[in-house]
DNA sequence: ACGTTATAGTTTCAATTGAAACCATTGGCA
DNA sequence: TGCCAATGGTTTCAATTGAAACTATAACGT
């Protein structure tokens, strides 16, 4: 016997993270997309280069902190370097690596924009009252647990 | 003074969104994809004509359910119908719109598919404890609030 | 009834993306 | 030392997607 209790979309949870994710996301990447011309993979990029600047990153630290396969980082780069936003030199010792860190161009759109991201986020949260937040916050941590934060970053530069 | 206080990625809620999401979308969709050959699109689209079945829905109509602009119904439809998996009418009184209906192998696709996409939610949720899930509900319903499921279904065949 | 505007849906063309192949370099090990 | 496998990253080619233009039909206002 089949099953024909039909699925009701909008009460599905994959759908509607997925569709509360797709909004939040572009109602952010709407502003820098056209402010600064940056594509979301390239914000995520500006994003992990700013935090872990001074060490200089790899290309593939990088896509492991942006959950973006390499070649996505890869694109990202070079359009970020060909507009001078991040500077990209070689890994002595490993010539393969790149060592990537933000120029002062990229240090400007960081700083424009990490604020308004930010902002957004806080709009977000504002809809929820305090007990919500901290639930919502037990809540993602289970269902998509956060990697522990990088640990041999002293074996780069 | 310029904002350079990081923004840490992984805990910014859009992005941990992001991530989620595509973690659960993607590995309910490896399924069908590889054995249905279907995509995202294609899958919701079948899921919304099964859920209103018996009035036969204009692309229009679907778009709204799924969240999909026209162009990728279109799309989607277009593939599901040469397969034969939904049948395609054109409405009369309104010959702009189109009615279309789930075939039999569309059926046949959605009872396979339906079982183990809850299953998947099912999965997902266990994760939860019972406060965990009700709240979640909550929250979610404050941040995406789900549509109104359709008022005038009448005026259409 | 007639022209204008709006709606439903499709198509087209360019930009984006993904998968696989590819190049360069390094690490392991016989 | 000299291979061979593994790693970092880029490129290529096809498939997917998005934006805008387009076709057909219907609705509206005069």
């Amino acid at each position: 016997m089949p099953d024909r209790a039909p699925l009701e979309l909008e009460r599905f949870l994959p759908y509607r993270l997925s569709i509360l994710s797709n909004t939040l996301s572009q109602a952010i990447a709407r502003e820098y997309e056209r402010r600064f011309g940056l594509g979301v993979t390239e914000w995520r990029v500006i994003a992990v280069l700013a935090r872990y600047d001074g060490e200089g990153l790899a290309a593939r630290e990088v896509a492991e902190r942006t959950a973006m396969d390499k070649v996505a980082v890869s694109r990202a780069v070079a359009r970020l370097a060909a507009a001078g936003r991040v500077i990209r030199r070689t890994h002595r010792g490993d010539r393969r690596r790149s060592v990537l860190r933000l120029s002062a161009k990229g240090w400007a759109i960081h700083d424009a924009v990490a604020p308004r991201a930010r902002a957004h986020e806080r709009d977000l949260l504002a809809r929820l009252d305090a007990d919500e937040r901290a639930w919502l916050e037990r809540i993602l941590d289970k269902l998509a647990p956060t990697r522990p934060p990088v640990k041999a970053l002293l074996t780069n530069r």
